[in-house]
DNA sequence: AACACTTTTATTGTTAACAAAATATGTCTC
DNA sequence: GAGACATATTTTGTTAACAATAAAAGTGTT
């Protein structure tokens, strides 16, 4: 576990950096009530930290809680998470855009690099969806932190990847999609080497319009119950 | 003031709406320490909820924490002031669209009023910014709501809206912009009325992109000083 | 047996005292 | 007098006890 490791900020951050990461690993599944004296002891911690960390989380709308009754995970219907992906079309597509006017040379051979790592991690992990998913995870986080535009690489990495991870393990990803969504990718890091923004941005929405489309269909398959 | 008049919730959410508020009227200046017992004798509350209410604010990114070192309220330069707009732009383009494919032939009905008591409000508060600004601000955040998308609205209402707000009151309008606004904001509404989503995306990150463009050349004039 | 009401219980919200850390102050040496 | 060390003070972080509210259980009545 990860809660010891860090130790290096304050109790209320250690807190929050454990609800965050159990509600994102499902451990804590959506809609799951949960009471402060239960997660205290599961986390050795006391209630003072605990409110706090439960008060940022309830802000970035990972957790909903109602005045004397407690905080529940949130918990997403079909439509709010095909919304979700719009969102990212739009903010990623101007991420992809900045990023393109703003990564150094270093960062996008290293990103290069990154992609035939995970070329390797989908052949080898042939069906371990979590590996692929943390590749595709690390793709973008490194285009959102690239855009140096500091406000939307904290919306994207502090809000809106943790409610799309939270979802994305039962989401299991259609045969060869990981393959094509690695293709995507290069195209756009090809964009972004070539300093052209405005493709980098098409790119990346279309990029993600793909994928929204891909839950679309799962859920009109009945293959994703929410 | 408003922090009796609420009084509804817990004691924690009235000092986070105490706070926000100081903070977006410039009661509490951005970069200013503020002492955690300082603010709890201004509020009359305790350091217990007073905590939960800076961790809230914390994570919407309003304040700064060092750990063991206090809370200050965050202070954007003029090049992160900028790329809020630029965020701004994408996300409330977005918002436009899906509004125009989502909003009631009532609510739209109701907006073009607004836009009208809005035209009254520019004539008569002349030179009085504020009542201009807060007429942008009902505009916007109509059309946030109206987008349908929740959590598009959560993030524009309750993230990147407090932060503006907290700069365009020393964001002296230039003579003639409120006008030129208003203008934009009723072709939008058209569009809107005229259930073109494509348009009326088009249209809001067009306003969108002049209001940038006005506050980048009073950057460069030495006018606004951050 | 079902409904309404009361009482109990458990959980959340709040408070104030305690511990730890960082800043500020003062003293000593060079 | 300037810099460095040690002490003191203030401020933050944490804890545990207390109060208030809401859910649950029980009781009585229709």
């Amino acid at each position: 576990m990860s809660q010891a490791a860090i130790q290096s900020q304050t109790r209320a951050d250690e807190a929050f950096d454990c609800l965050q990461t159990s509600i994102v690993k499902g451990e804590l599944a959506p809609g799951e009530k949960i009471g402060e004296v239960e997660l205290c002891s599961r986390f050795n911690l006391t209630r003072g930290p605990l409110r706090e960390a439960l008060g940022r989380l309830e802000s970035r709308g990972l957790l909903v809680r109602r005045p004397h009754a407690g905080v529940k995970v949130v918990s997403l219907s079909a439509s709010e998470l095909v919304e979700l992906y719009r969102i990212r079309e739009v903010m990623e597509g101007l991420a992809a855009r900045q990023a393109a006017e703003r990564m150094t040379d270093d960062e996008i051979a290293d990103l290069k690099a990154t992609l035939d790592s995970h070329e390797r991690m989908i052949d080898e992990a042939r069906g371990q969806a979590y590996y692929q998913a943390e590749g595709d995870y690390d793709f973008h986080h490194r285009i959102a932190t690239g855009s140096r535009n500091t406000k939307l690489a904290q919306m994207l990495l502090g809000d809106l990847y943790y409610m799309v991870r939270m979802y994305r393990y039962r989401l299991s990803t259609s045969a060869g999609r990981p393959h094509m969504a690695l293709g995507e990718h290069r195209r756009i890091v090809e964009a972004i080497a070539q300093r052209d923004g405005e493709l980098a941005e098409f790119l990346m929405k279309r990029h993600i319009n793909a994928a929204r489309l891909n839950i679309e269909k799962k859920i009109q398959e009945g293959v994703l119950t929410i």
